[in-house]
DNA sequence: AATGGTTTGTAAAAAACTTACTAATTAAAA
DNA sequence: TTTTAATTAGTAAGTTTTTTACAAACCATT
C-alpha cells in the first residue's frame, strides 16, 4: 500500500504509457475534483476508455477505481500537499506560508513513524529517577536545550542548560551515577557534542541522545531517542529539525509528568497559576 | 459537509434509531474496514439491511455510502486521530507519544488556516528594510526568541533577543524609527510585554506582535501575526504554541531570504559550510 | 513487410448502490 | 385494550458503476 499515492504518481509518471499518463494527468491537474468523479467521467476527461482507467488504478496497488479514490482522498485530507514543495523563488506569501506549514506537518508525521516509543520510555525511566538532568545543545539546538530547561524545572529536579561548549565539558567531567544528560544535535556529527557523551558516560552519567539514528553522538549515548534528519535541501537554515526536537522534548515531559501521577498534576496548577498577577485578564 | 464525519457519528449516536445506531457502532468500531467494505458487507456486519445503510449516509449530509466512505477516508488519513484526544493518566508511551504528535499536527492545521499571509508580506516589509532587530520573549517564549535570532543574524541585520525585561525596556524606550521590535507572547496578556509595545511605539520603532488575536498586546502592535491560541484544557504546560511561533518566525525568515534574492543564498550557503569543520563527516 | 509484444478499446457481465414501495413495529390516543 | 398514525425497517426491482474478457489497433523490431 503506497505511503502516499500522489507522490507515487507524479514519480511514475514518466513510466507510464500514453493513454495511462493522460489519466495522471487529469488526476494530478485536479486531484479533488477525482475523488467525486465516477469512472466514466474522469475516462471522458482524459480521453481514455474507462478500463485504462481502471488499469491505471490497479498499477497503483490499489484494488480497483473506488479504492484508489479512497487513497487519493487520503493523500489530500487535510490539505497537506502530496509533495510538500519546496519554497520557490517567485513564491508570494501565501504560497511560501503554506508550504512551510505542509512541510512542518510532513516532518511530524514521519516524526510519529520513526521514534520509538520504547525508547521514549527508557529515557523516561531515566529522567524519573535523575539526581540531576543537563540539556546539552549548540547552534540552532541551543534554543530546544533552553525551552527543556524550562519544562522539566517544574519537576522539582535541579536542571540546567548550556550552550557554552566549556560549560558543557566542565559539567559533563564532573557528572556522576544518577545524573542524566540530555544531549540535542541535529546532525549527531558535532564533535564536542560527541566529546562530551564520551565524558559523561565516562563519569558514570546516563546519556540520553535527541538526534539522528546510527550517527556518531548516538553511537555514544546510553539512550537514543531516533529523530531521523531529513535533508535540509532548501534555504540553508534548519528548520523542521528544531520543532521535531521539541515534539521529543513535550513527549519526554509529558512521560514524567505521568509517571509523577495525579497529585503531581496539583503541583503543576500551582506554577501555571503564579503567573496569573503578571497577566491582564481575559475578557 | 460535516469538517470531520468520524465526531459526528459520535456526537449524533444518541439521536439515531435502533438500526442506524447498529450501523454506526460498527462503523466507529473500526472505521478502517469500513472504508474498505462495501455497502452489503457493512449490512451484514451490522445486521441490518443495505438501504439503512444508506440512509445512515445520507443522515450525514453525504451523497450517498461511496460518498461517505470518502470522507470517512479523508477523517481517518495521517492516522491523526479524530478526535486528539488529551493525554491520559494511563497511557502508555505509545498512546501518550502518538497523541502529542497529533495535537501538534492539529495545531499546525489550525495555524494554517488563521494565519494571514498578508500580515506576513507587511511583516517582512518592515523586517527587510529594518536598521535593527529586536526579538523579545518570555518564559516559554523566550527560547522561540532566541531561535528567531539564531535564524536572523544570517541577514546581516543587527539582531538581538531579550528575556529580561528591564533590558526589553531599555531598549525599547532607546528605539528609533527603522528598528523593528518583534514580540512573541502565547497570551498576549503580560502586562510587562504590553508596556514594551507601547514603550517601543512611542519611540517610533516598529512593532510586530506574534500572538493572539484582539489581546491587549495585540492592540498596542503596528503589525500582528495573528496565533490562535487554543485553550490548554489540559494541566499540561503549554505545548503547541511553541511550535506554531516557531513556525512563523520560520515563515518570516524564508519571507525575508526571498526578498533578498538569489545571491543572498550564497551567502547562506558560506554560513552553513563554515560549520563543516567542526563535524564527523557524513558516512 | 512480417512478427511478436504491447497497448487500447468494445461489449458484456458482475457488482454495487439507490429507489420505490410495502410490511412491521412502535407510540399515542381513544 | 384496541385502534390509528407515524415512524422505522426490509424486499425487490431498477439503475448506475465498475470490472472482465476478448479483440482490434498500434508500435517496435527484425
Amino acid at each position: 500500500m503506497p505511503s502516499n499515492i500522489m507522490q507515487q504518481i507524479s514519480a511514475d509518471l514518466e513510466s507510464l504509457n500514453r493513454s495511462e499518463r493522460k489519466v495522471a494527468e487529469v488526476i494530478l491537474a485536479d486531484p479533488q475534483a477525482a475523488t467525486r468523479s465516477s469512472i466514466a467521467v474522469l475516462a471522458r476527461a482524459a480521453q481514455v476508455s474507462e478500463p485504462t482507467v481502471n488499469r491505471f488504478c490497479k498499477r497503483f496497488n490499489t484494488a480497483g477505481f473506488p479504492d484508489f479514490k479512497l487513497h487519493l482522498a487520503q493523500a489530500l485530507a487535510h490539505g497537506v500537499p502530496y509533495v510538500s514543495r519546496s519554497v520557490e523563488p517567485d513564491d508570494d506569501s501565501e504560497s511560501y506560508t503554506n508550504k512551510i506549514i505542509d512541510a512542518t506537518i510532513a516532518a511530524l508525521v514521519t516524526t510519529k513513524k520513526t521514534v520509538d516509543p520504547q525508547m521514549i520510555n527508557l529515557a523516561v525511566d531515566q529522567l524519573i529517577q535523575a539526581k540531576q538532568i543537563m540539556f546539552f545543545g549548540l547552534g540552532a539546538s541551543w534554543p530546544v536545550a533552553q525551552d527543556a530547561q524550562h519544562k522539566f524545572f517544574r519537576f522539582n529536579i535541579p536542571v540546567v542548560a548550556y550552550d557554552d561548549v566549556l560549560m558543557q565539558r566542565m559539567t559533563a567531567a564532573a557528572s556522576s551515577t544518577g545524573d542524566v544528560i540530555v544531549i540535542i544535535s541535529y546532525t549527531g556529527r558535532t564533535r564536542e557534542l560527541v566529546d562530551v557523551a564520551e565524558l559523561a558516560r565516562a563519569s558514570g552519567a546516563t546519556v540520553v541522545g535527541i538526534t539522528a539514528p546510527n550517527s556518531p553522538l548516538a553511537q555514544h549515548c546510553s539512550i537514543v531517542v531516533e529523530v531521523d534528519a531529513p535533508e535540509d535541501t532548501d534555504v540553508y537554515m534548519p528548520m523542521t529539525s528544531r520543532i521535531m526536537h521539541l515534539t521529543v522534548i513535550d513527549i519526554l515531559a509529558t512521560g514524567v509528568t505521568l509517571r509523577r501521577g495525579p497529585d503531581f498534576l496539583k503541583h503543576l496548577k500551582n506554577i501555571k497559576d503564579s503567573l496569573k498577577e503578571t497577566r491582564y485578564p481575559a475578557k
